[in-house]
DNA sequence: CTGAAAGCGCTAACAG
DNA sequence: CTGTTAGCGCTTTCAG
C-alpha cells in the first residue's frame, strides 16, 4: 500500500525543450520520429522526456492537427449478446486501424439527441445504430458533423449504410412453419421499436401470406426474457392459442420458453417458437433462430467509417445487407432429420 | 437519396462573435449561460450560433478547461456476457454523471501497454479490469496518469479496487460438492489468466482440502465454449475421468456440456459439472453456477472514479468485494428439493 | 455587463 | 537539421 505521490503538473513540450536544451518543434519532431532530426539530438530529447516522464497532450495535439483519432458508436442499449457483439467487431476493426472508440448508449434516455451531438464532437467519424435518435438529427449530423455510418437501420440521405438481411430470412421462416402445417401464427415483439424487427416482421407476413396463412398484428413486447416471459403467462390464460410464436429475438424467444416450461408444457409440441440472433443460449434449448454476422456488422462499418474520414469525398454510397441464415433446431417442431444445430 | 451538402468548416466561436457584433468571450459566456450577460445579448449570440449551425469545439474548450470529460475503461476482452454487463453498468453510471466513454480491449495485443497509456491521455479517470497490463504500467499509470481505479484483479499501490467474492464462495461450492460424496474433482481453466479464476481455483481446493479431498493441478483451458468443449472432449476419452468438473466460467461449462452431450453422457450422472457467472444460457441448460452482480461492478466503477476526479485527493483508498452468490441447479448432482434455478 | 488578451500544448509552415 | 512563429478554438482573468 505504497503511496503513489503525483507530481503536481504534468511535464509539457516547453519543460522538455529547455531541459533538452533545444526548441519545442525538435522535441515535437523527435517525438514522432521525424528523420529531420539528428540521432545525437533526438537522445537528447528522449533523455529529457524520459527524465520528466513526458507524455504529449492528446488535446493539444488533436486541436493542432484538427483530428480526434476517435471513433464514436451509438447504441440503443447494451443489454445483450447482440450489441456485445456489434461492439466486438467494431472495436477490434477500429483499433487495428489506429483508432480509439467512444460509445454512447441511447437507452431510451431523454436527452439522446443532446448526447449524440455531444459524441459527434469527440469524433472523426461515428457509427448511428437503430432507433437511437430520430431522422432529422442523422440529417443533422451527416450535414454538419463527421462522417457517419448507419448501422442495421433504414438509410438516410446518401449515408453509408450497413445491415443484415431480415425480411427474406423471415419468409424462409414463413414457409418452413408452413410446411409443418401451422396455420395459427403468431409474432410476439415490436415491429416500431426497431427497423429490423419491422422488416422480420413484414417478412414472416408475406411468407405466410403466400402460403394463404393470416399473420394477426404482432403481439407488442420489449426485447427481454422477462417481457418475452410475461407475455407468453399471459398468452397461455388465453382460450386460443397460436400454434407458433415467431419472436423478434431470442432472448424474448426464451422468455416464453421459460413460461411454456414452467406451465408444464411442451415444446414444439403444445407451442412451437423461434427467435432470431442465434445468440448462445439458443442452442442449448434447440431454439429455431436466425443467425446474424453482428461482430462483421461492426467490423464492415469500422472500415467504411475510416474510408469515410480517410477520403471525406469521392467514395461512393456504400449499401449492404449481410445475409442471414436460418437456423432450424427442435423448438419450431419435429423434423425427421436433425437439421443445423450447432 | 437526396445529397447532404457539407460546409467547407465549421463555424468557430469567431464566426459567431462577428455575426453577432460581440467579442468572442461573450460569445463563449452566452453559450455556457452565463448569468453576466444581458437577455439581449444572449439571443443576438443565441441567433448567431444557430445561423451559423456553431457547435463549440470540444478540443478547444476541453484545451481551455484542462479536462476531457470522458472516462475510459479497459477490458482484457469483449466476448461473452460478462463484459457486457460490466460495461453496461458502467456507461450508465458515466452517462448519469456526464461523462463520455472511452473504450479498450487489449485482446491480449502486444501493444497493450501502448494502447493504454494513449487512452490515459484522453481521459479524465479510467478503470483497468483483470489482467490488461502488468502491475508495473499500472504503477507507472497512477503515478503519471489521471486516477485510476481497479476493477476484478488485486489491488496495487493505495488504489482503489473493486471485485467479486471468489475465494469463499468456490469453498461454499467445494462442500457442497463434497456432500454429493464426489471426490474425483478437477478444475477446468486457467487460474494465471485471470485473477479471479485463481481465486476461484484456491478457493475450491481450500474447501476440498478441508473435507480430505485433494484437487489435482488445473486442467488449462481458455475462456470459452469451443475451448471447453474441446478440454472435455479429451477429458472423455482418457480413461480415469473425475465425477465432477468445476469450470473457470459458465462457457467453459457449456462447452463441456455440449461435448458431454455429444458423446451419448449424462449430465449429472456421468459427469456432474459447474461454472461461474450465471450467464443467460445457464438457468435453461440447468448448470449449477455462481452469480456476481457484474452490472454493480462496473457502476460502482464509474462512481469511485467520479469521486477521485472530482475530489483527486482527500478521499480514502476503497477497497470493496461484492458478494457472489451460488446458484444450485441440476448439472452438479441430484437434489431432493429443487433449489434456486431462475 | 462586455471586451482585450493571455494562455492551454502541440503541429506545421517558413526561415535559416 | 533546427528554431521562430503562427495558429488550432475556447476559457478566463483583468480592465473598463
Amino acid at each position: 500500500m505504497k503511496a503513489l505521490s503525483k507530481p503536481k503538473r504534468a511535464a509539457t513540450i516547453y519543460d522538455v525543450a529547455r531541459l533538452a536544451g533545444v526548441s519545442i518543434a525538435t522535441v515535437s519532431r523527435a517525438m514522432r520520429g521525424s528523420d529531420l532530426v539528428t540521432a545525437e539530438t533526438r537522445e537528447k530529447v528522449r533523455a529529457a522526456a524520459e527524465e520528466l516522464s513526458f507524455t504529449p497532450s492528446r488535446l493539444g495535439r488533436s486541436l493542432a492537427e484538427g483530428r480526434h483519432a476517435a471513433n464514436g458508436i451509438v447504441f440503443p442499449h447494451l443489454v445483450g449478446p447482440y450489441y456485445a457483439e456489434v461492439l466486438l467487431g467494431y472495436e477490434e476493426a477500429a483499433a487495428e486501424l489506429g483508432r480509439s472508440v467512444l460509445i454512447l448508449a441511447t437507452q431510451g434516455r431523454t436527452d439522446a439527441t443532446a448526447q449524440v451531438l455531444e459524441l459527434a464532437g469527440r469524433v472523426d467519424g461515428m457509427v448511428v445504430m437503430g432507433r437511437t435518435v430520430p431522422d432529422e438529427v442523422v440529417v443533422e449530423l451527416a450535414r454538419h458533423g463527421p462522417p457517419l455510418v448507419l448501422l442495421a437501420r433504414e438509410p438516410v440521405g446518401d449515408l453509408d449504410t450497413i445491415r443484415s438481411e431480415n425480411a427474406a430470412t423471415a419468409r424462409e421462416l414463413a414457409a418452413h412453419l408452413v410446411e409443418h402445417g401451422y396455420r395459427r401464427v403468431a409474432f410476439l415483439g415490436d415491429p416500431d421499436a426497431h427497423p429490423d424487427v419491422a422488416d422480420r416482421f413484414a417478412g414472416l407476413a408475406a411468407g405466410l401470406e403466400a402460403a394463404g396463412v393470416r399473420l394477426p398484428p404482432a403481439i407488442r413486447c420489449a426485447f427481454d426474457v422477462d417481457a418475452g416471459q410475461a407475455a407468453a403467462e399471459a398468452l397461455l390464460r388465453a382460450r386460443r392459442r397460436p400454434e407458433v410464436l415467431v419472436c423478434a429475438n431470442d432472448e424474448v424467444a426464451l422468455g416464453v420458453h421459460l413460461a411454456v416450461t414452467e406451465a408444464g408444457l411442451r415444446i414444439p409440441a403444445d407451442l412451437a417458437i423461434t427467435g432470431w440472433d442465434d445468440v448462445m443460449a439458443a442452442r442449448f434449448v434447440g431454439l429455431t433462430t436466425a443467425r446474424q454476422p453482428m461482430r462483421e456488422l461492426g467490423a464492415i462499418a469500422a472500415r467504411w467509417l475510416h474510408d469515410r474520414m480517410v477520403k471525406p469525398t469521392g467514395v461512393p454510397v456504400r449499401r449492404q445487407v449481410l445475409p442471414t441464415q436460418l437456423v432450424v433446431r427442435g423448438s419450431c417442431g419435429t423434423h425427421e432429420v436433425k437439421a443445423g444445430g450447432s
